[in-house]
DNA sequence: GCCAACGTTGGC
DNA sequence: GCCAACGTTGGC
């Protein structure tokens, strides 16, 4: 099993709304790194849920793969804000997959806060310039997490 | 709203 | 294949 680190905006997606949710399609990566990891990922690999771009950036909870990479259906849906007019059924270059709620943390462990953790320097999320959406993170990365809720 | 940093596009 | 211009991300 492996461990992953995914962005969303709460607006669009928070850790609150996948637990009203329960389980939801996760879309829309319109990058090629992101979505080459998004395709690394296995059922039951687990993941933490990133607030991004807004009041209060950082790591919100727990979610979990329970469907692997297919086709994104939002690039061949005209009105989706993640519509991709050079995709097609049979060519289609992005991939979404399904997530499960698995825990919120009782806070948000805020993006400056992760920064001061000598365990965590080595994660893009944590360095200067990284745009990355969807990354890979270590066991030990993990564990210094779940040591920090 | 600003802006640094990055990825992508397209002319050559 | 280079690289300037542009668009986007995302923290502040």
């Amino acid at each position: 099993m492996a461990y992953w680190l995914m962005k969303s905006e709460p607006d669009e997606l928070s850790i609150s709304g996948l637990k009203k949710l329960g389980h939801t399609r996760w879309d829309g990566v319109r990058n090629y790194q992101a979505r080459n990891f998004l395709r690394a990922m296995a059922v039951g690999d687990q993941f933490f849920f990133y607030h991004s771009s807004c009041p209060e950036p950082g790591i919100a909870g727990i979610g979990k793969i329970v469907k692997a990479a297919y086709p994104d259906p939002t690039a061949l849906d005209g009105k989706s804000p993640y519509f991709d007019a050079k995709a097609t059924e049979e060519k289609n270059t992005w991939s979404a997959l399904d997530v499960a709620f698995v825990e919120a943390f009782p806070n948000v462990l805020g993006l400056g806060f992760l920064k001061q953790q000598a365990a965590l320097e080595q994660m893009p999320l944590v360095q200067k310039g990284s745009r990355l959406s969807v990354m890979p993170v270590t066991d030990e990365q993990w564990a210094a997490v779940l040591g920090l809720r």
